[in-house]
DNA sequence: TCACGGCAGATTATCGATAATCAATAGTCT
DNA sequence: AGACTATTGATTATCGATAATCTGCCGTGA
């Protein structure tokens, strides 16, 4: 994973979603293959499978001869997200409950420590980032490769951060609300601990989408 | 959607995930980009797309600099699809049954009726086709793209070949196994119908799964 | 014999150029 | 004026060729 650096597809790849995520391409845009030609100095070939990738990986639109545009995260997908999301890591939370072992849980202890320190930094996109990761720790945890794939392709860090802003929700329980999910962990008990997960999901989604209506 | 046949790298795809699954491609072959460069007199670009697109739908798994290879689907792939599927198409029953209509129920036993139809014929892909398009029916009819996109990049129609073929299953048992969920949609009540969509996708987990411990 | 280095052959990744297609605008006819 | 067609500029899709990389095999030396 770490051995293609020089593959010049990915490189394009990573450019080009920090520039979706840091708000230089902004949604809507369009991501025009020539330009990126111009700017980087390589050929089209590898920009175009590069924004074949990201059209895969949701973070682009395209149609044939119409080039890419970057997706606009709507407030429909985000509320849409939550439900699938929540049932996902429901059962990520089931299957991982077994699989906890010490390492785990330092691991994710480190992370809420690091979401109390963003919080306490009012560092909204380091809280994202540990927040992110302690969720995505958790599906590791499941050990199926299958859901691990599904969840990932919900771009957790895309919405995660949307979330965060649209509610302006004290960042210091945003970190805390992940407390009942790792004392449920200790416990070992994985309906309960599926449960917390679905709950802890659901009720941003209701922070979230709730004011809109 | 149909608008689009003239674009090669769609056609090739095509051509390719057919190969797929009738067995002219078999799990572990290489797919080799200058050999259908060569048999279907096009150039290199199309097919590099075309296979790079299989990559993200998990038809073939690919790395740089060493070609592509037919996925297999390993029972242990298998296996962990089913639970994934299982959650989500409970998600979808529960999301779709407030928006169930005349027109759909109709559709849905009409896929029925093809089901019942094909394995009278013994004709394993005529109902693999139609039980595949009765759940996406339904999880079309949820209103989440979301939830559709995650669904279907599970490969519904690979894992329910494989099933298939693996349970020496009654087809016609097969076919009558969704009566449960259309009664549950008739009688509109959203967990109800959750319920049987996901116990009715365990019931082929266990069938599966089972029979290799 | 066996480990090692390095040369083919095969294959992928990238390049630069051309063809195909689209979107917008100008021009023509009624 | 209004509707319709032709042209043009911008952009994507495809091409054919070259560079980079991998794999297996062969010879060499201990």
């Amino acid at each position: 994973m770490t051995l293609e650096r020089t593959v010049m597809r990915e490189q394009i790849k990573e450019l080009i979603i920090q520039r979706i995520l840091d708000g230089t391409y902004k949604p809507g845009d369009r991501v025009v293959e020539l330009q990126l030609v111009n700017e980087l100095g390589v050929s089209q070939a590898p920009v175009r499978e590069a924004l074949r990738d990201l059209k895969a990986m949701r973070f682009v639109d395209s149609e044939p001869y119409r080039g890419a545009r970057v997706r606009a995260v709507t407030a429909e997908e985000l509320s849409e997200t939550y439900p699938v999301r929540a049932r996902l890591e429901q059962l990520a939370g089931e299957l991982a409950t077994p699989c906890v072992d010490d390492k785990l849980l330092r691991q994710l202890d480190a992370e809420l420590q690091a979401m109390r320190t963003a919080a306490r930094d009012r560092d909204q996109h380091g809280l994202l980032i540990h927040d992110a990761r302690f969720h995505e720790l958790i599906v590791e945890a499941a050990g199926n490769s299958v859901l691990l794939d599904a969840w990932s392709g919900l771009r957790i860090e895309v919405f995660t951060l949307v979330s965060l802003i649209k509610s302006n929700l004290d960042l210091a329980a945003v970190a805390n609300a992940h407390l009942p999910i790792l004392d449920a962990l200790r416990q070992g008990d994985p309906d309960l601990v599926g449960k917390e997960m679905r709950a802890h999901i659901e009720s941003f989604a209701d922070l979230v989408t709730g004011d809109q209506r």
